[in-house]
DNA sequence: CCTCCTTATGCTCGAATTGAGCATTAGTAT
DNA sequence: ATACTAATGCTCAATTCGAGCATAAGGAGG
């Protein structure tokens, strides 16, 4: 079913004719969101709600000629469907691969082998509060449940342990000796292998290599194959074409972002306390913080300042309320909250 | 047709006949490329030489079906365009601005508005030598040369006291105060003003500024309008296209990169001495560095070992001759040449 | 050969940043 | 009162950073 796209690329390899009027081919843009909010501590991505039986979807839909640019037109997608106003957006990367469902085509949809092949540019975008839109046809997911293992904060997760063992055994399955040590060393950079610490970072590594070892069902899908029933064998729940690439494209960059950048506070409401600004901090890196460090680290930087107000719901002592202080942006370059995880996980 | 799913769900909020003309524009993509190397100390961008008359050009050519992803068609025109093989390649950003020409067509070239709008992604890639290809349609050209005003490695450079002039006389023309404002906040941001730091990977920030400030010959281009002949008033060569700004978005980026990723090798030779590094970085960031603290944190991270040759031809004691330690990659995540600029850019 | 110029390389020193953790405060729940 | 929980203050050593002094080792000019 979603071979179609396969075949498509077949014929583009066996047809001549087709290879010969080797123009520009027609393409469509396909503009998708990675919507993010963090709402108690949980990163959350808004989805599509996908038909019955369908995978979850994250929304987009196509350029049009009354879109002045990429971006104007993702906000007008994502405004019509989600009735949601964007705030901060980036661009995040552009996907093209032939060989790889970008979506378009749902089963039996695509047309002949000449239909236009999708381009999906991909954008990420951060909003305050998850809890808005009644749409009945969108939902908030956790992130991590399409990339489980990306979830450091209670320890390490329980899918890597079936995780690594796959991946030995893909090791081991290398067809030449070669072969399997670049993939030992490359399941040991990403994975946090023998003295390489987990680089919470490489969020899109780890995906394209579990895609690589097929651990991803949907690497068995873009072959027109089922994966394997086996559950623990598909770690995370699946998404559309290739949403969940671009999840993980999301996830990385952002984490990277927040060190450099104050867009933390795009995530938080006006006010917040210090702690509710660490778990977010946290839900992104997927890591547990040491929290008189960051607070030291907010509070040098001079990123937030006290509104006046306590709150009392803490769970122990009241805490101060504080904002966001804009003026940063217009004082360093570069302020952001570069953090490292502690080492020792359970403190905090 | 292409994304039923988005349709639909659009579908359901707005009008069907919106919805259902809303088809995809046809696009071209045109697969636009950086290439990077860095000889002399002098960074330089490979240029596709233009026809009389015309403004330089970057290498680029349409997306093919035959190719598989856009960065192997990427490969495959800059290896058919310059007999250049690539190494590190990275994508940059994807631009498709309706108003702001992409090349295709000149003044008055486009065909009627249904032409399909051409969507260009940029690629930024390294190679290691210049010198090379004796191709005769192709050019190395300084990148300072487009964009003077990112090169302090001399000091505050020159071209810096006509621009600024323009911008204040841009704020004072601004329609109301609150606009006055803000451009006057835009300018202090991105070109230092008050006690801003230079930030070099604002590069494109800039480029953009002085855009919207008319001080960049394609913006009246794009406008159909001939830039002012006073040429102090547009500051760098010009480029074809919105090719000046994909060199901006390329130098910000890889001002940003070598700070975290070793990517500073892609452009040295084999060996090399720990001078021709920092002249190499220094290249690109545009600014002095301090000798020693670069050649400590190089050698602290162990970025390169000793071939056990010397380099006598340094107008002074000879140098050791280094290599990359391909190692650095395995061992910790991130491993770069983070440096700051010298205050003082005299010292060395 | 001696002097000067140039670059290479070693080393120091104080300031700032970082990682880790102790101690105290101030609320709520039992 | 006692136990928990979270907030907040503070310390301490290790490391990193920014800046600069000092010395080494070549070549060029006298």
């Amino acid at each position: 079913m979603q071979s179609s796209k396969v075949s498509d690329a077949s014929s583009v390899k066996t047809d001549p004719v087709e290879a010969r009027h080797s123009e520009a081919s027609p393409v469509t843009v396909d503009l998708t969101a990675v919507i993010v909010a963090v709402t108690n501590g949980e990163p959350r991505v808004l989805t599509v709600r996908p038909s019955e039986g369908e995978p979850d979807t994250l929304p987009s839909g196509p350029l049009r000629p009354d879109h002045r640019t990429l971006q104007t037109g993702l906000r007008a997608w994502v405004e019509r469907q989600t009735s949601l106003h964007l705030g901060y957006v980036e661009q995040l990367y552009t996907f093209a691969d032939r060989d790889r469902a970008t979506g378009e085509c749902g089963p039996g949809m695509c047309g002949p082998g000449e239909s236009a092949r999708p381009v999906s540019v991909a954008y990420l975008a951060l909003v305050h509060e998850a809890g808005a839109d009644g749409d009945p046809q969108t939902a908030w997911r956790p992130w991590y449940n399409y990339l489980p293992w990306e979830d450091w904060r209670a320890g390490r997760p329980r899918a890597l342990d079936a995780i690594l063992e796959r991946l030995e055994q893909w090791i081991a399955e290398a067809p030449d000796p070669l072969k399997r040590r670049q993939r030992a060393e490359r399941v040991r950079l990403t994975f946090a292998g023998n003295h390489m610490p987990w680089d919470e970072e490489r969020a899109l590594e780890r995906y394209e290599l579990l895609y690589s070892a097929r651990l991803i069902a949907e690497a068995w899908h873009d072959q027109g194959l089922a994966p394997p029933s086996d559950v623990a064998a598909q770690p995370g729940r699946d998404m559309a074409a290739d949403h969940r690439r671009i999840l993980a494209t999301a996830v990385g960059r952002l984490r990277g972002k927040i060190k450099y950048r104050p867009v933390l506070f795009e995530l938080m409401p006006p006010a917040f306390t210090l702690l509710q600004l660490q778990r977010t901090a946290e839900a992104l890196s997927g890591a547990r913080l040491h929290k008189q460090n960051f607070r030291r680290l907010v509070e040098r930087q001079r990123l937030v300042e006290e509104t006046g107000e306590l709150e009392t719901e803490t769970g122990g002592r009241p805490a101060k309320l504080m904002r966001f202080r804009p003026e940063v942006m217009l004082e360093r370059p570069a302020p952001g909250v570069r953090v490292k995880a502690t080492r020792r996980a359970s403190l905090v």
